[in-house]
DNA sequence: TATTGGATCGCC
DNA sequence: GCGATCCAATAG
């Protein structure tokens, strides 16, 4: 377990016009180590601006998945068509398609070209949340982003979306309400190799970290 | 070109 | 617990 100290304001900030806006993570923040950017990614505000809206959660459980070091990553074995953003710069999204039904959300990180990323697997929904239970079809809250594939359907983000930068008008990460969050840290979901890293982490207790499955 | 299995989800 | 569903990666 890891205590945080620092506190913030309550999010959304508020604008003098009344409309809810995000203050954004600094550049550098994408540059932090992969597996410290896993955890330094609780709390912040994934934003997705769509249709005049602004639909956003704060960040409560994530995966590392260490590039070519990793044989649970999609890079493990070098760049392929799907992976390629991986391979990128850090702080651009990696959106691939999943299981015939689903879409996972990852930010790129390490340096350019190691094939490194955090899986992006709940969020707690901050703002726009009537239209993520349209979105869902889904009337509960705790139900709406918490699974990687429940929140990429929440946000309206699919492979559309691959390659698009942490800092654009369309997706963006903000800062978020950092106020006592314990952090917790076990194995890995739904992988069937290197099951024995514990590179997840979640905030503890949180009711709006997925429902936990045991790998096959 | 065919086959296999998947960083999931929702329902049985 | 299991099937849906389809694409990417590999040649199982």
């Amino acid at each position: 377990m890891i205590k945080s100290t620092s506190g913030e304001r309550q999010i959304p900030v508020e604008r003098e016009n009344g409309e809810r806006c995000h203050r954004r993570v600094s550049r550098q923040f994408f540059d932090l180590p992969t597996l410290e950017l896993a955890r330094a990614l609780l709390g912040k505000l994934v934003v997705r601006e769509i249709d005049g809206q602004s639909l956003s959660g704060r960040i409560v459980e994530t995966e590392a998945y260490l590039g070519r070091k990793d044989p649970a990553s999609h890079a493990f074995r070098g760049v392929t068509r799907r992976n390629s953003t991986m391979f990128g710069p850090p702080g651009y999204a990696y959106v691939y398609f999943v299981y015939g039904n689903h879409y996972c959300l990852n930010v790129v990180s390490g340096p350019d070209g190691t094939g490194e990323a955090v899986l992006v697997r709940a969020l707690q929904p901050i703002s726009g949340i009537e239209q993520m239970k349209r979105n869902r079809r889904q009337e509960s809250e705790t139900n709406l982003a918490n699974g990687p594939g429940k929140l990429c359907q929440a946000l309206s983000i699919d492979t559309r979306m691959n390659g698009t930068s942490f800092e654009s008008d369309m997706l963006y990460l903000a800062e978020g309400n950092n106020s006592s969050k314990t952090i917790a840290r076990s194995t890995r979901v739904g992988i069937s190799k290197g099951k024995e890293k514990l590179w997840r982490f979640y905030l503890k207790d949180n009711p709006f970290v997925s429902n936990y499955r045991e790998t096959r």
